[in-house]
DNA sequence: CGGACACTTCGGCGCTCACCGAACGATGGC
DNA sequence: GCCATCGTTCGGTGAGCGCCGAAGTGTCCG
């Protein structure tokens, strides 16, 4: 740099770059996904699954504390994180679409190869359902007219009341949208994300339509799932497997 | 990094964060928002504009390409890029988006001030108008019940008409959404992008509704556009100022 | 109160990478 | 054909950063 007689640069510039310096990390990255769940994890099992050192990944979170990408919570010797807000995982979700289409990603072991399968089907996307499993749903949706794709991505009246009729309750106070479509990495499609999304997906665990897979953030759905999207969607229980 | 014993890794983690990585650089991301108007460069004026030696802009360049954020184009001598797709210029706005909030970013000389100014009144974020003018638009086609934000973002079968009542034609063959929401890092609100803000804008300015300021993303609108969005969308005038 | 545990701080090592200047094609104008 | 211009390639340099192990701090439990 020779100095400040260049011409007047943009001020966001250092700002996005040191933004971004924070996720070019392959150990913080992990992190952040492993994270995308919405759920906290202590410091040492990040590091134990990153297989770094404590101390590396106690640095690591303490600059992604900093920068507003993680918020923390101490529990007596617990170092408690997860992401700061949905628009931090929508970030990340973003980035990671972004690069899915360039490497189609074939596993290497056949551990990965299942691990891969379960997440493929169906599994948590911060808030929200994704997978073949939060397709489906989306796909439901729209073909019933409660959700609107071809002009945007909007809920219909006819989908307001649909969420009410379900007895899942909708949010519309804060500065969230109702409806977002939130790019799937494994199936190319958008999904349902935002407001709707999140308490679709809430309410599908509470319900037991769906359960979690190991502490993954795969997800399976039950019989009783089965029935409920038969029966409020119309999806067969072929759809969901 | 111990071997490949540990925990199975998240395939997608290392692209993301060589991806993160091609943006972590102040120099590069000033690239990117340099080029976030759509239009191309040429690799010298990038590097003058940046402050680099013209050795060290070919670089980054030559990085951005083979990353797939640029495409290049070569004339003569001349090498000439711009942003790859949509898909980059929403991924650097949705950055830039989140780093915004966090610093209000008080413009530092009266130069600064008064370019910042006229980009704030109105600019093209890639390939659709953003800044108060889009706010602007976009807020007039909501209240008109052309486009709907309250359960998403999409436009209304009323807004389909209004737009080919404009004589401004609607691609709706190709992937990408007719509408969607890019959040404005000057007014903190979302305005209309997608093939629909392209269109928009595009029309906009070849009617002369509005023309570019200078060199840089920032746009004014002329007489006729105040005329005209007036007529089709009930501007005031006062609130395109 | 002492030991096990979770995390943090610190010093140091090694690698990566942004940067420059100089030399080298390649193109286009005179 | 000659020269200016644009871009690229190449060695070299310096700073930054991810990583570790060892030592230190705070917390919980027996």
């Amino acid at each position: 740099m020779l100095d400040g007689m260049t011409t007047p640069r943009d001020p966001v510039g250092p700002g996005l770059a040191a933004l971004a310096g924070l996720l070019a990390d392959e150990t913080r990255a992990g992190f952040l996904l492993t994270l995308l769940d919405g759920r906290a994890s202590t410091a040492g099992e990040l590091a134990r699954q990153a297989g770094v050192a404590p101390s590396t990944a106690s640095e690591h979170l303490g600059k992604l504390v900093a920068g507003g990408l993680l918020a923390e919570e101490r529990q007596g010797r617990h170092r408690y994180v997860r992401l700061a807000d949905a628009g931090v995982a929508q970030l990340v979700e973003d980035l990671a679409a972004q690069v899915a289409p360039g490497a189609a990603e074939r596993p290497r072991t056949l551990r990965e190869a299942a691990a891969g399968s379960a997440m493929a089907r169906g599994r948590t996307c911060y808030d929200h359902l994704a997978g073949r499993l939060g397709i489906a749903l989306t796909d439901a949706l729209t073909g019933r007219g409660l959700l609107r794709q071809d002009t945007g991505f909007a809920l219909t009246d006819a989908g307001l009341r649909w969420f009410e009729a379900a007895g899942i309750p909708l949010d519309r106070t804060g500065r969230r949208p109702l409806a977002r479509a939130c790019l799937d990495w494994t199936e190319r499609r958008p999904h349902l994300a935002g407001t709707a999304g999140a308490a679709l997906c809430r309410h599908a665990l509470d319900a037991g339509w769906c359960v979690r897979i190991g502490s993954d953030r795969a997800v399976k759905v039950t019989p009783d799932g089965e029935r409920a999207f038969a029966e409020l969607l119309g999806i067969e229980a072929t759809a969901l497997r």
